[in-house]
DNA sequence: GTAAATATTTACCAATTGGTAAAAACCCTT
DNA sequence: AAGGGTTTTTACCAATTGGTAAATATTTAC
């Protein structure tokens, strides 16, 4: 019964249609660019049915379809479920590294704060769908992400503990358990995107707007800015 | 597709047995009692394995192999295995409203938020699969519960904004946008249910002891508080 | 002991799952 | 136009899925 993953419709979408009126000598690269066009229709397929219904809940038939290939296709892209799995986390790991960074040690600190509580209500913004897969499989205790977490995520994080604490040195703030504090960061941005259908259905709307985010960060930030005031 | 003709199995057989004024019958109540742990331990481990796997991901034979029995024994006491995820829901949802209830308007406001922060890290803490098959239902945009999320979460939220609305009237707490608070402190709190396997891989430690919960407490409460604070 | 309710087992089913192997079609370069 | 690499299609497969129906066993009440 895994019509859920399954799109009635075949139309399908994605996949620029090969522009063919290239110079000659192009093909190749013609080639390279609509696979990897293709591959990217599937991770942004699979991304987005990843997040609603798991990785067991989704069919490499209903990725296939919504990308409008066949399943078999898909397999000579991705190897299989778990490879194309990983591959979709990665892409949104890079992303998240790429729109993130560090908390920024050389700023004010409420400087810096505001623009890292912007930052990652931007992510939960832009990226509903990555930040759900990425959750879903926290909750299920990383069966299979768990190095790439721990590799890539858990530095940043630390780096960020650094500088709060030479903050901390300098009287510049508050000295309190920082490492929960940035837990406290994580789970309340994050769930701009995981948690978005409960907000919308207590803010009796369909999607939550700039305002909404804009919302959100103001009062995450005065709260943090607030908590950390000597 | 053919589910919506079954039904009526269950719940037609469990009307009242035509009281019979018999002497006890010792036996009736004891058969009663094992059918009711019998379906404790279903609804128990249907929980463990929703909130590890999802609803997709869980397949009934693995509920009734956990539980001790087969398959068609567990579809014996709930007709299809959204009726058992439902009622899976319906648990925790009782649960929560059990352990949590509103914030109390006569305490202070400190006390009384300290109070609701420290309920629900406790819930997060004692019902952590409770609480992860409730996020994941969320995330996935609530397809199967959305009508009692409506019905039974939203009053509450809804009656804990007129508390804090009506603080803010008797300037005793700084007027913020209380409904983004509420969600500030619905999220930090459940993430340390739904996000445990990520904040212990950072800390370290197998699991999370009470000494984090009460960490998290502190500085939760202390953001929220200093926040508040005119 | 017997009838009736309660519970479990057996048998069956159609659909879907992820994946392999090989053949066929397509496209690019020469 | 031919050869070679790149994609797609066809054919298969074994396992698992949720669910129905009926037969059987077990327990309870009389």
């Amino acid at each position: 019964m895994a019509r859920a993953a399954t799109s009635a419709t075949t139309a399908a979408s994605s996949v620029a249609p090969a522009s063919r009126s290239a110079p000659a000598g192009a093909g190749a690269a013609r080639q390279r660019a609509a696979r990897e066009g293709k591959e990217r229709a599937i991770r942004s397929h699979a991304e987005r049915l990843f997040a609603q219904f798991g990785f067991e809940g989704t069919s490499l038939e209903g990725i296939a379809q919504a990308a409008g290939m066949s399943r078999h296709s898909l397999l000579y892209y991705y190897a299989s479920k778990e490879d194309l799995y990983r591959k979709v986390l990665d892409d949104v790991m890079d992303q998240w590294l790429a729109s993130m960074g560090a908390i920024s040690a050389s700023d004010s600190p409420e400087q810096a704060l505001s623009a890292y509580i912007a930052a990652k209500l931007r992510f939960s913004r832009d990226q509903p769908y990555g930040s759900q897969v990425f959750t879903r499989e926290v909750i299920a205790g990383a069966p299979r992400y768990k190095d790439a977490i721990e590799k890539r995520v858990t530095p940043v994080l630390r780096e960020d503990l650094k500088t709060l604490e030479k903050w901390a040195r300098q009287k510049r703030i508050r000295r309190i358990d920082f490492t929960h504090l940035m837990f406290l960061i994580w789970s309340a941005t994050q769930a701009y995107a995981d948690l978005a259908p409960q907000f919308t259905l207590f803010l009796g709307k369909k999607r939550l707007d700039q305002k909404d985010f804009d919302a959100a960060g103001s009062v995450l930030t005065h709260l943090v800015l607030a908590g950390l005031r000597r």
